[in-house]
RNA sequence: GGGCGGAUAGCUCAGUUGGUUAGAGCGCCUGCCUUACAAGCAGGAUGUCGGGGGUUCGAGUCCCUCUCUGCCCACCA
């Protein structure tokens, strides 16, 4: 190797300059296929974050996710494109800005919309790269080439073509009802933005006397000020107590208006008093009752949900401020019944955390049905698969419940609604571009619709949009990028988005896509208009404790932060190893510590391969490494079995990545590469390696003749680790791209590839397997164990050298002759010799494959072995016991299937025969 | 009010269609600086699989029930 590697790995120093690389170099841009046909494409869509934010776990753990899935893809050949953006949200961006302004002293209402919007764009150039930056950082192969913002100009006309088409196709509406209204943000909100949240409150009874002085009703209520704008109190039909009094007036108390009593199912008896003010403008079930009664809505509150009723004294108040007055005024008039404690559900703003006021106002509405309609099919049909497959429920529940969906924000910030209103006529033209004159009555005083359109309307185009959609059946159907990457294969998102996002996604891509024929120029079906085929929610990341971070509890943890103290692989590799489909994650930093350490171990195998290298070549070894293929099919006659076996393992270890990961067992996936290259490749292959590089001097400080071993095994050595190298970098791509091109410079050859992540996934037929020597190597490696634990036991030196003997009806005593210089090496053994029986002793051990003493005399503790020894026993009789019961039993017998009911029997059979020989060792035991 | 999930070692979690004596990492205990790595090496201990009942030759796994615990949806004044 050029230049030496550093004792311990040290992220830093390599990290900045792989980003960097990867982006400067353009090695995650995919060129526009010119055949569609002929590649396999892995498409994904980064769910966009909010231009504002800043990366969190729950962001790390998405990416994470979506890189291992990218690079694996694009390591087995697939066309992998992984499409970044942001997203322009409405909402929290004009807050940001507000906040911005207010610092200065200023509010948005000192500027013209145009100048305020203005603002927000040179807010968006200044600080709307943070969170980029922070996805390059972490290493995300994005396709920067694709990068799209939500409100670039391209994307504002798929916007509006969208919108207009929907217009035309009678599937958007404008009407007045009731939304849920942020009185803070001056807007209304969609269903979703809204959580219900439960308070305690008070249910108020009041007394709304009869016009006719004849009696009263008493109402139960928790809003009493919205009593000014009642229009009615209605009572169930069928409430023997009110009958009477349908049709009849009341007198409004406080106000002195006359409603009417009308009869409404609405009216539970059992409630409060049976009785219900109604008032439509500030309640969805009043303005429900409202529509079937014919009545008036009249509207008390402004856009501030403050009272705003000229010439009442409440006039100007805050809506809690005009409760608590409107409380005392009745209590004076003798009006108010009672006040009693009342858990309710309250609308609380997810943006603002202020109470939602349902308020009566001019909105534009897409008509969902239609939508849900095709998108419920989409996923019946199976053309989106849902991991986990129980949120696929979920989807329907919401999906068959659905409700128009409101898409107009009295925001400044955002894709304007592309309607003008005619001054004279009062027509609404909807079109592309600004019409000249009003299509009905031409009349040129036209004025452009002044609301935005929810965020999510324009997301929820992107898998199209960002492909360069334009409506036009036939340009989009001669569109490369729509030919070669729609639908998309996967989206990996959390559940919060699922119903914003997701289900948006595929009721608009289903109904848009429809419409554009295929490559061919074949209708296109449903199964090809959705936006993706496959959907992995995954779970949220929580603190080390389970509990949800947040920002109220001080338990966020910061992945800068937290990769900058640990490197970015070993955050990854945490994330990783925990997910698995349905399970949240608890982020422990110790955890983090541990993979940290295993990325030092990854760095210093590269170093001891560095060494070996470089020693070989001095003692005139040839090193090469063939290529980043199939590593080599045909291992020489002369390899060494370690190397037979490692072979094997990496085999079998690459098949079971790739299923784990086609499963989104990221979980499996990462223990199983983290199995492998520590328990196997360097516990085991590394210590083994050492005995046949005879450039190094044996135990006694000789040197060994030189072999074709030798080279055998240094050249088998690094063919493996340039493959478990390769294995890792979808979970660890700093470390390994790092530690690949060092290898490649210390062997001497050009890499083959200008990236690690553009070379070849290990594939189980790259490497050759041999069932004989992973059988071989199963049984040293017991033998090994045993008798280390043997010599523990005994309290044997660590460096003092044993004979054991060892009997076998099996293969295992020859193999042990046979490979007595990995004995030697790794559990100390001087000689091996071929016992005539088991032995049993204080020094022997027995298992179901061998029995082996180690030849040492020395006092032991004859307690510690005796409890061992009963403990033993007592395992052995209870598996005796427990199999002879199963044997005994006629049914087991008869009906298991026989390789159970043979297994068992050998089972039992060997636990017999251990268990005689621990009773033996018992009774050879000196007393104490 | 509806719906979904979880409960397995001290902690965080695996445990494939029921099949032999339930696993991993971390932590813990013991001994080691063995020519890559002390962020290391070797050895070791640890479980009434939430409780109860059922189906079965056989249940951590399937069914019922109870307890605890998350989460989602919902217009009851």
């Amino acid at each position: 190797m050029s230049q030496e590697l550093p004792k311990v790995y040290d992220p830093s120093l390599i990290e900045e300059k792989w980003s960097k690389f990867w982006v400067d170099e353009h090695i995650f841009d995919v060129p526009t296929p010119s055949d569609a046909s002929s590649i396999t494409p892995f498409v994904q869509l980064l769910p966009p974050p909010n231009v504002t934010g800043r990366l969190h776990m729950g962001h790390m753990l998405n990416q994470t996710e979506m890189d291992i899935l990218t690079r694996w893809h694009r390591m087995s050949g697939d066309t992998a494109v992984w499409v970044p953006g942001t997203d322009h949200a409405g909402i929290a961006t004009q807050m940001m800005v507000e906040r911005q302004l207010a610092a200065e002293g200023k509010s948005r209402t000192d500027f013209t919309r145009e100048a305020f919007t203005a603002r927000v764009w040179e807010w968006k150039q200044r600080y709307g790269s943070a969170i980029t930056d922070q996805m390059r950082r972490l290493g995300a192969s994005v396709d920067w080439s694709r990068e799209y913002f939500t409100m670039d100009s391209k994307l504002n006309v798929a916007v509006k073509e969208a919108f207009v088409r929907l217009w035309e196709q009678g599937l958007i509406y404008r009407g007045a009802y009731i939304v849920n209204w942020d009185p803070v943000l001056g807007t209304a909100v969609s269903d979703l933005e809204v959580e219900n949240e439960e308070r305690v409150g008070s249910l108020f009874q009041i007394r709304y006397n009869l016009a006719d002085g004849s009696g009263s009703i008493v109402i139960a209520t928790t809003r009493p000020e919205t009593m000014l704008g009642d229009v009615a109190v209605a009572v169930n039909p069928t409430d023997a107590r009110y009958t009477a009094l349908i049709g009849k007036k009341l007198i409004l108390p406080l106000v002195g208006r006359e409603i009417p009593i009308i009869a409404d199912d609405w009216a539970q008896p059992e409630f409060g008093t049976g009785a219900v003010k109604v008032t439509p403008a500030h309640d969805l079930n009043d303005f429900a009752i409202g529509q079937r009664h014919n009545l008036p809505s009249p509207s008390i509150m402004d856009t501030q949900a403050r009272i705003a009723l000229p010439g009442s004294p409440y006039d100007g108040l805050d809506r809690f401020e005009a409760r608590k007055r409107i409380v005392a005024d009745l209590e004076t008039a003798g009006l108010l019944v009672k006040i009693a404690d009342h858990t309710l559900t309250l609308p609380i703003s997810q943006r603002t955390g202020v109470v939602i006021e349902p308020r009566l106002s001019m909105q534009w509405f897409i008509k969902i049905q239609p939508l849900a309609d095709k998108a419920i099919e989409a996923v019946d049909k199976g053309f989106i698969k849902f991991t986990p497959d129980n949120y696929r429920k979920t989807y329907n529940e919401w999906m068959t419940n659905i409700h128009d969906w409101c898409i107009s924000r009295q925001l400044w910030w955002g894709h304007r609604i592309p309607a003008w209103h005619c001054g004279a006529c009062g027509e609404i033209n909807v079109a592309r571009e600004a019409p000249t004159a009003c299509a009905k009555c031409s009349s040129t005083e036209l004025t452009q619709e002044t609301d935005v359109l929810d965020t999510w309307f324009s997301s929820g185009l992107l898998p199209f949009t960002v492909f360069g959609w334009t409506g036009d059946a036939a340009t989009d159907a001669a569109n490369p990028d729509l030919a070669a990457f729609y639908p998309t294969q996967l989206l990996v998102t959390g559940f919060d988005i699922l119903f914003f996002w997701v289900a948006r996604m595929i009721m608009l891509g289903c109904h848009f896509m429809l419409d554009v024929p295929m490559p061919d120029g074949s209708q296109r079906t449903l199964a090809d208009a959705v936006p993706f085929r496959e959907v992995y929610i995954h779970a949220l990341v929580r603190d080390a404790d389970r509990q949800k971070m947040s920002k109220t509890k001080g338990n966020v943890i910061d992945p800068i932060e937290i990769v900058t103290k640990y490197g970015t692989d070993a955050v990854r590799f945490t994330l990783a190893s925990q997910a698995s489909p349905g399970t949240d994650i608890a982020f422990n930093e110790a955890r983090t510590e541990g993979y940290r350490a295993f990325a030092n171990k990854i760095w210093n195998a590269a170093r001891f391969l560095q060494m070996n290298i470089d020693r070989g070549r001095e003692a005139g070894y040839k090193v090469s490494l063939s290529g980043h293929d199939s590593v080599s099919l045909e291992l020489p006659e002369r390899t060494p079995l370690e190397t037979r076996w490692i072979f094997s393992r990496l085999s079998a270890v690459s098949d079971s990545v790739a299923h784990s990961l086609g499963d989104y067992r990221f979980d499996e996936a990462a223990n199983a590469v983290y199995q492998f290259f520590w328990g196997e490749f360097c516990d085991w292959y590394v210590e083994l390696v050492k005995l046949r590089m005879d450039f190094f001097p044996d135990e006694n400080g000789a040197f060994r003749p030189h072999s074709d071993v030798a080279a055998i095994t240094l050249n088998a050595l690094v063919a493996v680790f340039e493959a478990a190298l390769r294995l890792l970098s979808p979970f660890m791509p700093f470390l390994t791209e790092e530690l690949w091109h060092a290898l490649y410079a210390s062997v001497g050859s050009a890499s083959p590839a200008k990236s690690i992540a553009l070379t070849r996934y290990p594939r189980r037929e790259d490497f050759a397997a041999n069932e004989a020597s992973v059988d071989a190597m199963n049984t040293l490696q017991e033998l090994i164990v045993t008798i280390r634990g043997l010599r523990k036991e005994l309290g044997i030196p660590e460096k003092e050298s044993t004979p054991v003997h060892i009997f076998s009806t099996g293969n295992a005593a020859t193999l042990a002759q046979t490979h007595a210089d990995m004995l030697a090496k790794l559990c100390r053994v001087s000689a091996v010799e071929l016992a005539a029986a088991a032995a049993t002793g204080n020094n022997a051990r027995s298992t179901s494959i061998f029995d082996v003493s180690v030849m040492y005399e020395r006092q032991i503790d004859v307690a510690a072995e005796r409890e061992r020894l009963t403990k033993d026993l007592a395992k052995f009789n209870k598996g005796i016991e427990a199999a002879d019961k199963q044997l005994n039993n006629e049914g087991f017998v008869a009906r298991a299937p026989a390789p159970i009911v043979e297994g068992l029997k050998k089972q039992y059979a060997e636990t017999l025969a251990l268990k005689q020989k621990v009773e033996a060792a018992l009774a050879a035991l000196p007393a104490e």
